[in-house]
DNA sequence: TTAACTTTGTGTTGTTTTTACACAAATTAA
DNA sequence: TTAATTTGTGTAAAAACAACACAAAGTTAA
């Protein structure tokens, strides 16, 4: 028979992006040994609930969102003092929501929800930062060769929008007239007839959006979304 | 309290490639509902035993190998009935051994150790052969940015080793000159003195080797190793 | 009402990278 | 010695990338 103490919980990193700036979520607890910490949205899973299950539950119950875009990040498990009375393995989840759909509320175990600034994020319980570390890194790799820009944008988006998050989130200058010809080269961000003044000034900008669709088409031909460059 | 009823595995994919073939390591259960039943190297943790630990332990038990190379492939815990008395979560390992290095031994829970081809993988026990396709998949995308295909080469080898590698492990042509042109161009393989003669005809070729020394240099200086060709 | 400012939108050219392609040299087997 | 096999090498055309500037549409302030 197999004697193992160990527990297994979900925690998620989820980005959201607004106006330049690139935001984590994060919770502070109200129970615990580490309570008023601020630590990532997770917690225990149940025994006849899927991984992907419980994330989603412990969103729901300790921010109040449901995400845009969410996969598995990795496992960690091997900061065995999690907890005095077992040991605590946490499955990582990477996700991705636009913090303009939701207003943040703390439910049950969660005394309080925010976003933090990646480059403000505090000291989180447990391993926390590290989980960070690798979502972020996963962020900005990702977002180079897979289109998940779009989940952090409004569903209609102008093209400065899509080219300062890329420039924002991976902290370089882009040539906006390749980028924007090499976006529209794929074929999958479409122009709607909507013209939008944004800011205080300015020429008004066309809306587009991201036409999912044809990207699953797309994949199916081989198509490699890459965009990479100087 | 907590009340979870779940234990926690650990479990290997292989990979070893020998004269143009890609093969998966798996083994033969002794014990157990699935006794006989082919299944992937792996087994439960221990309490204070560390998740990569567990795998070498494994690995080291059930099929008497230590591995090139080890990372984590994702965890798998969704197909509740592995076991009747309790759910288990199994995180996968992607692993890279050259298979020469090995005699295979089945010591402790294994009743055989067993190298398939990749294309004659049989139904193996569990959610194995689902780990099996993510981890080919893996395998085929990190060959393309990553230099771990000298994991499965000997140390010293022919250019046409590590091009028939990428051939069939990608399963595409590959223009040979274009091939050693890049390869070479990064600077990370280095060419020997030795000449040597391998098959049964043909000029000898010189041998080469993979300068691990110089690779993490250049990764720190934001080198990029990439390999994508028609 | 005009001048200054801000943001969107658009093409071309030079440079670099990628692709396609063929033949001589060294060896073994017949 | 001839045929077969494998290694080793360069060039030219095509495609992708990088660098770059100015007009159009709107707002704000003098």
């Amino acid at each position: 028979m197999i004697n193992q103490n160990i527990k297994i919980a979900v925690d998620a990193i989820v980005f959201g992006y607004e106006k330049g700036t690139l935001y984590v979520l994060a919770v502070q607890q109200r129970f615990g040994k580490l309570a008023d910490r601020w630590v990532l949205p997770g917690g225990f899973i149940l025994d006849d609930e899927p991984l992907l299950t419980a994330v989603e539950r412990e969103l729901k119950e300790e921010a109040g969102i449901t995400v845009n875009y969410l996969e598995q990040l990795g496992t960690f498990g091997d900061n065995i003092k999690r907890d005095e009375r077992f040991r605590v393995i946490s499955v990582a989840y990477f996700a991705l929501v636009n913090p303009k759909n939701f207003v943040l509320k703390a439910d049950t175990d969660a005394k309080d929800a925010k976003w933090f600034p990646i480059d403000q994020v505090p000291q989180l319980g447990y391993d926390h930062n590290e989980m960070v570390n690798l979502a972020h890194q996963r962020l900005k790799n990702k977002l180079t060769y897979q289109p998940i820009g779009f989940d952090l944008l409004d569903q209609e988006f102008l093209f400065s929008d899509l080219e300062n998050l890329y420039c924002s989130i991976l902290e370089r200058d882009i040539d906006r007239r390749n980028f924007r010809k090499k976006i529209l080269s794929f074929g999958i961000v479409t122009e709607t007839d909507k013209l939008v003044k944004i800011g205080a000034s300015g020429r008004p900008g066309k809306l587009f959006t991201f036409d999912k669709t044809k990207y699953n088409q797309l994949l199916k031909e081989n198509f490699q979304f890459d965009i990479r460059f100087a």
